[in-house]
DNA sequence: ATAAAACCTCAACCCAAGTTGAGGTCAAGC
DNA sequence: GCTTGACCTCAACTTGGGTTGAGGTTTTAT
């Protein structure tokens, strides 16, 4: 620590640091275009403090099971090392709620069915909707789509 | 289709189908320890009807984001050709059910953040959550834990 | 002035979760 | 009795998301 008022660039240990990541994975995010730097006269990386927020995004976004591409698509949006205005960041933001509603809709659906399942001593076929793919499924081709109701059917290949 | 009534046995064609999985798939979880098959006179797989319930579970939960370690883990407490009991299958249901609280949780902290993001025009460092690892997280180190709340810092081994 | 810590690039490796393909066998219909 | 499709094994490949290490440079602290 060198000193405590807020430096206006970070080292890539700095920034590291204040986003919980590795070092090596802030290179990874560059070399994929998920965020940016610049050098010193000795080619050494300098972040803008921006760049603490991004990472807080890429993090968060990845948590939830959003890959980089994506996550460097809605990104992509932003200027890479401008402040985002208003704007551009609540665009991003909305999209990105509307993903998480869905997810959240999802994992609500299941844990319903999953309690459903715990009370009612369901394994006997007819009503467990975990059970179910045994009779409902065959008709359709895709088992446990209860829980998706919505989603693609992404037809994994044989039949 | 060779015929309506339902078999006792089915072929891993049939097993893929009605699960909405690829043969390979199925192969690949047998070699993992999350199915189990016999074989015919001729070397063929044949599953139980009760390996449906078993691959509506994998996909489930893998939909979830939770690892095949984990899923094999949680099912090794279910006999692999056994019908489960009702004990048996409360217990692991209920393990997840609580792992599903926990992520639906977090995906509404974090939706409830963007939500304030996207209309209070946060962007001003000082209130916005997504921002905030900025100002607050080099306290201790670990970025974005706002939406964490509770999950472990996970030193990534630089400083 | 020098030693240590932090940094640089590049290539190789790691894990998870499968898929793909080669080369061969089994089973069903005509 | 033969062709066709479903199946078998095994090894290699793929993608995503990084990590590790070698070999060399820059920056900082004393």
């Amino acid at each position: 620590m060198k000193s405590n008022i807020l430096p206006k660039a970070l080292t890539p240990g700095q920034a590291a640091a204040r986003a919980g990541l590795s070092v090596s994975a802030l290179h990874f995010y560059e070399r994929e275009g998920l965020i940016h730097s610049w050098r010193t006269p000795g080619n050494q990386r300098r972040y803008d403090r921006a760049v603490l927020r991004r990472l807080g995004v890429i993090k968060t976004a990845q948590n939830l099971g959003i890959p980089l591409a994506e996550i460097r698509e809605k990104l992509s949006a932003l200027h890479p090392e401008d402040p985002p205005n208003k704007e551009q960041w609540a665009d991003v933001a909305s999209d990105w709620r509307e993903d998480l509603s869905e997810r959240i809709a999802k994992l609500t659906r299941l844990r319903d069915a999953l309690d459903g399942c715990i009370g009612c001593g369901c394994l006997s076929v007819s009503k467990c909707p975990l059970y179910n793919p045994d009779d409902k499924a065959a008709q359709h081709g895709t088992g446990a789509c209860y829980v998706e109701s919505g989603g693609e059917p992404r037809d994994p290949g044989s039949a």
